[in-house]
DNA sequence: GATTCTTGTGCAACCGGTTGTACAATCGCA
DNA sequence: TGCGATTGTACAACCGGTTGCACAAGAATC
């Protein structure tokens, strides 16, 4: 059990055993036309023998790739893992990657010695690619990617952004998703409604108000429109405040399904009945959302769909296509919330 | 801004540069004794003024090591990011990583697919060494890591393992911590216990109850013992099955705060006061147990130490050091809800 | 039978660093 | 002035693959 830690065999060895060259062995066992079926028979068989994988560090010297590929998190791990958003899309990313040879990596970036850290590995060449999750914070290593030739893939808009013809982006139609919502509340006879939103600094709260907006006008006045976090903590004391503001309203548009969650157990307590009194939105669609009482009418937000178009731009990218912009579509999931 | 894609300096321009070879360029800047310190900062300015970082992937291949290191995980993703042990644990890691030059990779392996994908990796030498973060599954790939050599940590004991005096081991004292919770909640004069554990295949668990036994005895019968999953669904639904049992008792042993959050959740329901009809003790000590009415009395489990040692052992393993094993100690904490 | 075209293989260079060893220059000392 | 010891640098090999190009052997053509 304790095994001699034995070399690994080289191409060398096994060429010898093939009683090839070096060159020979690397053509045969990447299937080049110029090698005889005989001898790549033979090549392979020896390969076999002496149990050959190429190692990873001189293959990625020779051919210029690391096949190493970063998702680069801006968001530190305890958030990273209290938001589930985060875990559908990085399983869309690591989904489709595992079809292909490339690695996906988790480089985390919220601290400035992280950023430091991740700067020098983008220096170092360390990845072909970078997948940036949140590409609206820490825009210095967009720069510095964007200097190095980085092929990069930004998974959301950035308003005005300076990288438009260097960087591909993927993003889900927020300002859809927002008139989806608004449409649905509003085709449900509701006038006065009230907003509880993710942070102000967050571009896709902004879109999504925008799309709550274009539908209903002044039936959201600015005064009812409050941003917090995404807990359901929040949702519930932002619908404590409002409730304590003594305004008259009928329904609520939500920035997530957890904040709904929060949003509603608020209203109950209040006295208030979901749906009978009050109509609430979620957005995402998050595994929650289902299983909320009653069951919350949300917004889905195509974040596996959206992970794998990111790979799969990426993975484009390293192969020296153009960067492009994708845009996914929102669908409203109709429950019982409304 | 779309900087044309310049190709990175080598250590050859710097060298050419400075007016030196490439032996002194390097040795210059790994600040080697032999070189004067007038020719380093010769070399030094070049490197600056052309800008040069070393290559990661000519680098691994001269020096032998990737600077990778794996963080092997067993869960799928969506579990790992609903189960906040692992959000702390894998912070430690990362922590104590980024002080050293190597980058941590958390590395699925779920499904039989990702399993192939780690081994060939393995193989190819992608990583210096392993921190298997649930060592309890997967052990064909232990048998691989053993066999290719690769310094390899395991999170948590593994059963008359194989691989002792081959791989480190990490873990907390899980029996301890059964202790702990025990000797708590007998000292509270309980008598009928009820234990609520995590699934029956994981050995923390089976470690947790021999301590649970070891202090209670018969006061915790095997009738009273049920395996379930870590949420507070499960939780609750385990109580509602006790009650439905209609067993007198009145304390509750739980393998997880989220467990123990759910378990309150039913008793209350069931018009049982806790801490005053029935105590109830977690295990974790996760964020939640602070915030459950009442605060959760639990078992804190050094997860950030545990994740800290982790990775110094296997840097010290990369290092040449010998396979060790290291017990992490448990410590009660004390709320309400006892 | 000589010439050209194919086909399969090997030599050697290359990717971008690090490092063992030889050698030249400087120094101290007799 | 001549010797060995010391110091700083360069040459060349190496890590483990890939790949451009030259070349030999055999087939096809004249």
């Amino acid at each position: 059990m304790t095994q001699p830690v034995r070399t690994a065999p080289t191409l060398a060895e096994v060429a010898a055993a093939a009683g090839v060259s070096r060159s020979t062995a690397s053509r045969a066992l990447n299937d080049s036309p110029r090698i005889s079926e005989e001898t790549k028979k033979r090549v392979r068989a020896a390969a076999k023998e002496v149990n050959f994988v190429p190692n990873a560090r001189g293959r990625a010297l020779a051919v210029g790739r690391t096949e190493i590929i970063a998702v680069l998190v801006t968001e530190p791990l305890s958030e990273l893992f209290s938001d589930p958003t985060y875990s559908e899309f990085l399983s869309g990313i690591t989904e489709e990657l595992s079809e292909s040879s490339y690695l996906p990596v988790i480089l985390q970036a919220s601290s400035t010695h992280e950023r430091n850290r991740a700067r020098e590995h983008f220096e170092r060449r360390s990845f072909d690619a970078v997948i940036d999750v949140s590409p609206y914070k820490g825009s210095e290593l967009l720069e510095v990617l964007c200097e190095l030739g980085v092929p990069t893939v930004l998974c959301g808009q950035l308003e005005g952004h300076p990288y438009r013809d260097v960087f591909s982006t993927v993003y889900s139609d927020d300002e859809e998703g927002g008139r989806f919502a608004a449409l649905a509340i509003k085709d449900r006879g509701r006038k006065d409604i009230v907003a509880v939103l993710g942070p102000q600094d967050n571009p896709a709260v902004a879109d999504r108000l925008r799309g709550y907006r274009a539908v209903l006008g002044e039936d959201l006045p600015d005064a009812n429109v409050i941003y917090t976090g995404w807990n359901s903590g929040d949702g519930y004391q932002a619908m404590h405040q409002i409730l304590a503001r003594e305004i008259a309203f009928d329904g609520v548009l939500c920035g997530s399904d957890r904040i709904a969650a929060g949003v509603i157990t608020a209203l109950n307590e209040a006295g208030l009945s979901v749906p009978a009194d009050v109509s609430v939105v979620g957005f995402d669609d998050h595994e929650i959302a289902a299983r909320c009482v009653p069951a919350l009418t949300t917004v889905r937000q195509p974040l596996r769909e959206e992970g794998h178009m990111a790979a799969n731009i990426v993975l484009d990218m390293i192969k020296g296509a153009e960067p492009t912009t994708s845009v996914m579509h929102m669908q409203l999931i109709q429950r019982d919330s409304l």
